[in-house]
RNA sequence: GGGCGGGUAGCUUAGGUUGGUUGGAGCACCCGGCUGAUAACCGGGAGGCCGCAGGUUCAAAUCCUGCCUCGCCCA
């Protein structure tokens, strides 16, 4: 414990640059975290962001939750590692160095040779991964960027074919087929993002088929808009509930009929009844309707009888019920090929269509499809497909058709909708886990685990997690081609020992080398070799590995999981709820069959001041160093925790970071200027000063901040630090500054020593200190600026003084004896009376605006009615009021009286025409004997008998007084008080008034000279004519509040270049001179 | 198209679960006061169809229904 430095201006980013070069210096991060060893750990999880995108705004507000939970644990006395994380593989990482190289092909990337390709992917990660570092470390997120988990490490690859290998042994991971958008001359399938990118408007042919029931002469009409994905209809589905209509043609179709296609009169047709009008353009008469659920069963003539091979499936072009028919448009009846839609591909799983292809990857159809058809281009035979249909009677009409249509973003060529192979997790299996390890999580705000999250997982499909790319942990799956035998290696080790040639196995495990090892296949009895799937993983296996991968889990992890898992806190932005909360979940379920995290924050989205999403594109992001650079770090993190809740939206507002520095933290910054300059001064050592012997201001300041101590902590325990940091900036605001170290300064200004002198230095010094341990976790820099100065040591390494420290087991002491620890006591009854004492201050001021006296002129008296004792501010309360004495009295009636005034409405009723006189006898008699003698009964004015109904009686100040009642209190302990002032002028308080004036504007001019506190002056003042006398004693006290040695009082109009002012129409000139 | 969240003063927002006197606050604006008090402070003023329309109720920013609008996720 040292004596405070003097403190000079705040200079925000000097500050924090300052203290980032001692916490280098010192290590302070890691000291916090090995200081804590012993205690219990507080296991945290941070989810890896990629490097390969400039650091923006919104990380900087995911970091900063992450950072001041972690902060928060480890004051609490918790082992709180955080270990860093990078995520370095998958899709936006190789299109990143597509565009660079030029590289639009899967054929071009080969060209271009994969282990180019990648190792150009694997230096793209890092492209900026400098400017994060330096945004890490500027905004003070304390992780450990030197020792950081990083995906592509091979250690890590390791691990997560480790937990595929779990996956594998447990029957979760199978080969599917999955439908993908798809383009076939870059031989790529593409997520949804990328499709999102390459929307066009189309003009395309869509047609109305007649698909010929075996039984019955009738058919069925059904609507497609791509007329290639016909020959491979195996089926067709509709609505069970929806009513169907068996029409017939009755009369030949009118001449303008467009397009080809038509039906015969008396042909029947089926399709659903809402549609008729908007689909035939025959005469026709309805034979019969129906629900969907009779025409299910019905079997009907291929269109394409070569196309598909029934291959022993028993529902194969028949009709089938399906809940997603509708009839918003078509037919109401769904044309169904299983390989090329989504619906389709579903369906045909569940009721047992033929799944096969008619289409090759490179999208021209297969051999055997129909010889005018075979090898050709899919998209170039929509013309045909519609002239084979017409030609045999099955094309009902052909309309062209207009809708977004996605295409590749690369060659600008239609997708085609299509089923690739692919591998999956069966996370249908262990939905049930799912769903009970998701009620054990605590999740801020509730809503995300019951909604969004919850939603999610009742709803879960199989995980597809295999991609056909390049750069991505490789799927350690490999297949033998002659007995269909898979193997799932679960360690490089594995695969040395299988491999045909071991020399094959290389330490990095990533594609093309891992592509290049076969090994043996261990099917019973088959001697042939293996050949690995040529897929990685989608790169939310990756990071949904994290916990165990990080450790590189279980090959040398050395108990570092057992310790680390589950995880206590994550938190991320509410867009990873089917990003990496699923995938964290998902992984340690399957694996583990454990919960994974107990809580989940879920942060809002940031948008720009307007609401707008923030985007490259749009030009609104926020570039974080335009903040940390201005109002400095803290401000920043500070205006993005009281913004709002962490899970709302946040509007970032440039101006709002500005408020909060100007507010919050400049404030604060004076406060403790103020505290550290009067210490230097004073050589004010911390020690012994109880906190009953200090001032009433001392004591009521400290049960405030004990007050809000408690309920930052609770607030903080409840997720709500906004609600939390709102309240200690209002405290620091308004209770610190603007009140106690307003109502205080006096006190420090007196050079003798004295024990209230020293009262308010301690109070000073413990609330600030306790301030700065519980501002700590969210503004890092200046709280460590203010304790390091005050305690000597950093505050980061100080212990959190609210809540249960029990964690804290057996750390050494960083306390010495004398210094603040936990809070102080509270007094409510004190609390409620300063609260008392400032509303009257307030209300003093308002009664001396609607009374007209200027607040510099002192009353004689003041008095207060009613309400509860607050003798121990009357010296606060009465320089507030600017008056001589203050006095409380218990008669109200002392300084009002009564006054009768008529009520118009009942006197009018009564007297009539009489009513001008009644009025002037009511005005003309004393309200006091009126009101008696209305009382009694016994009033009677112009022949009329006057009761209370007829008048209305107001209380008025008598003349003299002004007084204010306000109400203190709430409900029903609320309470009527009354503060009166004497209004009477006396010489002697005008001579007081002057002498105020004139100290005001004296000490205005030496702030304008920028003279020293202590620096003396020369003062002559001249009073012009109608200025009150004053008196000896008050110019006395001019002379020593304005340091003035020497001073004269001269009588009349000084010199014409002085400064004067007025007063009640009176001249004051000064002038003021600096010996 | 489905799910979720938001819409309150010029701007940022509190309140909404539990309906109840006149819907609070900050910034900006205007007037006044105060200040060896900091980008300060105090009082007052102006500024609100609490997104729109219905409904429930003695009473709706609050509860219900529909719609509009912004955002996110999914299709």
């Amino acid at each position: 414990m040292a004596v405070p430095k003097p403190a000079g201006d705040l200079d925000p980013v000097a500050l924090e640059e300052a203290l980032m070069e001692s916490w280098r210096s010192e290590g302070t991060f890691g000291q916090q975290v090995s200081s804590r060893k012993d205690g219990l750990p507080f296991i945290f999880l941070e989810g890896p962001p990629t490097a390969n995108g400039m650091p923006g705004i919104h990380h900087v507000v995911a970091r900063t939750y992450k950072d001041l939970v972690c902060r928060w644990k480890a004051m609490e006395g918790h082992f709180v590692e955080r270990k860093g994380g990078w995520d370095t593989h998958g899709l936006p990482v190789e299109i990143e160095v597509q565009k660079r190289l030029d590289l639009m092909s899967n054929e071009a990337i080969e060209e271009f040779g994969m282990a180019e390709f990648n190792e150009e992917c694997r230096k793209s990660v890092w492209t900026y991964e400098d400017a994060w570092r330096k945004m890490t470390e500027r905004m003070a997120f304390w992780v450990d960027l030197d020792d950081p988990y990083v995906t592509l490490h091979n250690e890590y690859v390791e691990s997560g074919w480790w937990a595929l290998k779990q996956m594998f042994d447990k029957g979760l991971l199978y080969k599917g087929h999955k439908i993908l958008p798809y383009c076939p001359q870059t031989g790529t399938s593409y997520s949804s993002h990328e499709v999102a990118q390459g929307y066009k408007e189309v003009e395309e042919p869509s047609v109305y088929i007649k698909f010929k029931l075996e039984d019955d002469d009738a058919s069925i009409l059904a609507w497609t808009t791509t007329p290639w994905t016909l020959p491979g209809n195996v089926g067709l589905a509709v609505g069970p509930e929806v009513t169907y209509a068996r029409i017939r043609v009755t009369e030949p179709a009118s001449d303008s009929w467009e397009g080809r296609g038509g039906a015969e009169v008396g042909e029947e047709i089926i399709m659903a009844e809402d549609l008729l009008g908007e689909v035939l353009r025959h005469q026709i008469e309805i034979v019969e309707t129906f629900p969907g659920s009779q025409l299910v069963g019905k079997a009907y003539v291929p269109l394409f009888p070569d196309a598909v091979d029934r291959a022993g499936s028993e529902t194969a072009w028949t009709v089938v019920g399906a809940d997603f028919v509708t009839t918003t448009d078509g037919t109401g009846v769904v044309h169904t090929a299983v390989m090329y839609g989504e619906d389709d591909y579903h369906l045909g799983m569940e009721v047992g269509f033929p799944a096969q292809h008619t289409v090759n990857m490179d999208g021209r159809f297969i051999a055997g499809t129909h010889n005018s058809l075979d090898g050709r281009y899919v998209k170039d035979c929509d013309d045909d497909i519609i002239d084979l249909l017409h030609y045999d009677n099955l094309l009902y009409r052909e309309k062209m058709y207009i809708h977004d249509y996605p295409h590749c973003w690369r060659t600008g060529h239609p997708l085609l909708y299509y089923a690739m192979d692919s591998w999956f997790v069966r996370m249908t299996a262990v939905k049930d886990r799912l769903l009970e390890f998701n009620d054990q999580v605590e999740w801020a705000p509730a809503n995300i685990g019951t909604g969004r999250f919850g939603e999610w997982l009742r709803n879960v499909k199989d995980w597809a997690i295999s991609r056909e790319r390049y750069w991505g942990t490789p799927l350690p799956v490999w297949i033998c081609p002659d007995c269909g035998h898979q193997h799932c290696a679960g360690s490089r080790d594995e695969l040395r020992e299988l491999a045909v040639d071991a020399s094959k196995v290389t330490d990095d495990p990533h594609r093309p080398f891992v592509d290049e090892v076969v090994l043996h296949c261990q099917a019973d009895g088959c001697s042939s070799e293996m050949i690995r799937e040529p897929y990685v993983m989608d790169c939310w296996f990756d990071s949904g590995c994290a916990f165990f991968a990080q450790w590189h889990h279980p090959f040398e992890d050395d108990g570092k999981l057992a310790a680390n898992f589950p995880i206590d806190y994550i938190c991320e932005g509410v867009d990873q709820t089917r990003g990496w909360f699923y995938t964290l979940l998902a992984v340690s379920t399957t694996v583990f069959d454990s919960i994974c995290y107990k809580r989940c924050l879920s942060l809002g989205l940031i948008l720009d001041a307007n609401g707008k999403k923030m985007s490259k594109s749009v030009g609104n992001i926020v570039d974080p160093w335009d903040h940390f650079n201005r109002e400095g770090a803290d401000a920043t993190r500070w205006y993005m925790v009281t913004a709002g809740a962490p899970w709302s939206p946040l509007k970032f507002d440039p101006n709002g970071v500005r408020e909060t520095y100007a507010k919050m933290f400049l404030t604060l910054w004076n406060v403790y200027k103020f505290h550290a300059n009067y210490a230097a001064l004073d050589n004010f050592q911390p020690g012994d000063n109880s906190q009953e012997s200090r001032a009433p201001l001392d004591r009521w300041l400290l049960s405030r901040l004990s007050e809000v101590g408690r309920s930052y902590n609770d607030q903080f325990e409840g997720w709500d630090f906004h609600k939390a940091c709102r309240d200690l900036e209002d405290f620091v605001v308004n209770d610190l500054s603007n009140w106690y170290v307003r109502r205080s300064r006096r006190r420090l200004w007196d050079d003798a020593e004295s024990a209230d002198k020293l009262a308010c230095q301690h109070t000073l010094h413990e609330v600030l200190v306790t301030v700065c341990r519980l501002m700590a976790p969210v503004a890092p820099f200046m709280a460590d600026e203010i304790h390091r100065n005050l305690v000597g040591k950093s505050v980061h390494m100080a212990d959190w003084p609210a809540g249960t420290p029990g964690v804290c087991v057996d750390i050494d002491p960083i306390f010495t004896p004398g210094e603040v620890r936990g809070l102080p006591k509270r007094d409510e009854e004190l609390e409620q009376q300063m609260a008392l004492t400032r509303a009257l201050a307030e209300a003093g001021r308002r009664v001396r605006v609607d009374a007209g006296r200027r607040q510099r002129l002192p009353c004689q008296s003041g008095w207060l009615v009613g309400g509860p004792d607050i003798s121990e501010f009357h010296e606060i309360l009465a320089d507030e009021l600017n008056v001589e004495s203050l006095a409380t009295e218990d008669d109200l009636e002392r300084f009002q009286r009564i006054e009768v005034v008529p009520n118009w409405r009942a006197l009018g009723a009564k007297c009539r025409a009489d009513l001008p006189k009644v009025k002037e006898a009511l005005g003309a008699a004393d309200s006091d004997d009126i009101w008696a003698a209305i009382q009694a009964g016994s009033c009677t004015i112009e022949g009329f008998e006057i009761t209370e109904e007829d008048v209305e009686v107001k209380r008025v100040e008598k003349d003299g007084f002004a007084a204010k009642t306000i109400t203190f209190g709430e409900g029903d302990n609320a309470i009527d008080v009354t503060l009166v002032l004497d209004m009477a002028t006396t010489p002697d308080l005008l001579s007081k008034g002057l002498a105020r004036d004139i100290i005001r504007r004296v000490q205005q001019k030496r702030k304008d000279l920028d003279l020293d506190v202590d620096a003396t002056i020369e003062l002559t003042v001249w009073l012009g004519e109608g200025n009150p006398e004053l008196n000896p004693d008050d110019w006395a006290h001019v002379q020593s509040e304005t340091r003035a040695d020497v001073a004269t009082l001269n009588q009349g109009d000084g010199p014409d270049d002085a400064d004067s002012f007025t007063i009640d129409d009176a001249k004051v000139t000064l002038t003021l001179r600096v010996p």
